[in-house]
DNA sequence: AATGAATGAGATTTCATTCAT
DNA sequence: AATGAATGAAATCTCATTCAT
């Protein structure tokens, strides 16, 4: 299950042919879905043979877990880098869905096969991976700058963890849905709207 | 593909046999996930020989087509019920959420199947059917009553397409996650936490 | 293997259910192919169910042999009725050819099914059973006529097995070939052109 | 359907194993008949793993096509081979009739293979696809040769159909046979016999 | 006499993986 | 480092047959 060499370091045409390979594996999926994702339709994309695939990864799992953490790594810099810009919570939230607008159509494919995989994908137990979506990863810190604004009366009360799941999920699901249906969609107007969305929801009532 | 006797009535033991190998089938696709949903662990799960299943269906297909088929039907009667007694477009967004909630304690794991399936499940034509998800089918008359809202002014200005899409994910999204994780999660509270938060995001500004 | 009732007489039912099987069995066959005539087939043929057939004949296999069984029968009748009334060679020949033409006409999904089975099924041992054609029995019979006639001079010296062989042959495949591509074509023609050819081909020679 | 690699030349190793299959395949086929000509039965006359079959070949039909092909395409070669080197109608057909003997004995189970699969497989769209037979294929220019030499007074006038349609029968039948039964059977003194009988059946009348 | 329901054996096909070169 | 060839496990589907009613 794991990586094929586990601690050796690797050449660096290793490096370039798993990158390859994971992009293409990515882009298959994206394009036609996990089960249509066989080693061999990935092989053909790469232009190599099956077994080159065998060759640099232990397995087809490594393979897609390696496309999972390329995807949670590459979010989460960027999510980082603009959430850390902002001082208040109104502007990490603001922050958090523009760089997540800003991910989705820069990473299209990496994107939709890390869900495709989260969803088909059995794990080495053989149950389904479903959670490990690289969104879920995001949550718990999140709920804690909804929770210091509320102490520090930037935002209303509210159920944190119901409000940190809209925001997930507007994410990874309206967005995903949007972009699967037309790449070419302004998801950074669709961020907007829904940071309006969310500032109306939890300013402050009253006075 | 099609149903295997098209135009005939079924017998009584037919329509018991089919609505238990359904639901068997939804168990173990939400229990499993839909990879490890093969016929052989359908017909375990249910007692009976792989071939009965082959004797009440046409196909696999059909089997997952009638897990789909009865899920939107559940879910949209319920839906229809719940929101019908509603006047205003705040009502009604409170029924269907709550109708939701309901739908998937009730129904856990023929809606997570449904999922599934839609997720993983090759159409016809080799291309997956992500689409056929039944929360989506709701999304169109829902902009309507969200437009008309607009118009009589119980609704502020917002963009209709984007609110529609982020009620849908936050039922399909936030709750199918909340109880994936915790099937005991009280998802009526979470529902009527959406529909505070839905009523301040929406509700005419100013004054 | 064998029928189901071996001594039993049969009731007035039982007869005209079987009668009707080996006919709509036939039908089939004769028009999809025996890899095509499943039981179930048979069944929605007759309009009745599968299990009807199993319980008038003791296997699929009996049924087979009983379309067999009557294609011989059939044919062997007709073709003795027309020799026994020629006295000559080249009248026997005449009508064996003009009989054949008949039947095929009259019975003519029979006669395919005959072949079909014959080529296709597999007997008893497990072995394809492709001797059994009602054509091959009249062979033995057949070339005693033909030697008795060049003994008696009315028919040139020739090899009696060849000849025998392409009177056959002639019968088997070409009119089989023959109807199967155009169910309207002139078999009486055909056999007249064949007997024609017979008489110039075994004609004493010289003088 | 298709062959595996459209326009891809095959490797060396390839050409040996795809020949050594149909050969396999054929001799089955042959011996046991087409109903006995699994996937399994045949790689285990190969002696390889069922799988082995698959790699090499798209489909169980392009095993069946790729035997009927070579079948052709031996026999016509063998034909135009023997029959061009005549220059009258009666050495043509001499030359048919001996070349078609040669050919069953040289390519006994080839040739019996291809019988079978005409007479058993289903085509693409599900029919049976008996009319497929390679001696069918020489009919149409036969016709042209007896109506030329009808023309130039070699032969007198026949039916034309009705005669090629007995010489093909002849061949495909009565030799088929011959050899099915006995697989020492001496063909060529068959067609011998029966190049004899044409010869008698087709010289001019009278004068 | 008839049948719906159930079954198990077997056939084809797909696919990740291994191995010798 | 790469690959063609081979493999075995598993999945879906078909079909003749049996059985209780």
């Amino acid at each position: 299950m794991a990586s094929k060499k586990e601690g050796t370091d690797r050449t660096f045409i290793e490096g370039v042919r798993r990158a390859q390979i994971i992009e293409c594996a990515a882009d298959v999926i994206a394009e036609s879905g996990y089960a249509r994702a066989t080693m061999a339709e990935i092989a053909k994309r790469a232009g190599i043979a099956k077994s080159v695939i065998s060759y640099h990864f232990a397995d087809k799992s490594e393979v897609m877990q390696e496309i999972i953490r390329t995807g949670i790594e590459t979010y989460t810099k960027l999510i980082e880098t603009r959430t850390a810009a902002e001082s208040t919570a109104s502007g990490k939230v603001r922050g958090y869905l523009a760089a997540s607008a800003e991910f989705m159509v820069a990473h299209r494919s990496l994107n939709l096969a890390v869900v495709e995989i989260a969803f088909n994908a059995l794990g080495p137990d053989g149950q389904p991976l479903r959670a490990t979506m690289p969104m879920e990863v995001h949550s718990v810190p999140f709920e804690q700058v909804l929770r210091d604004a509320q102490a520090s009366g930037e935002l209303r009360e509210f159920d944190v963890q119901v409000m940190a799941g809209l925001l997930r999920s507007a994410v990874t699901h309206t967005m995903v849905m949007a972009i699967r249906a037309d790449p070419g969609a302004d998801l950074a107007a669709y961020a907007r709207e829904l940071a309006a969305t969310f500032d109306l929801a939890t300013r402050p009532q009253g006075g």
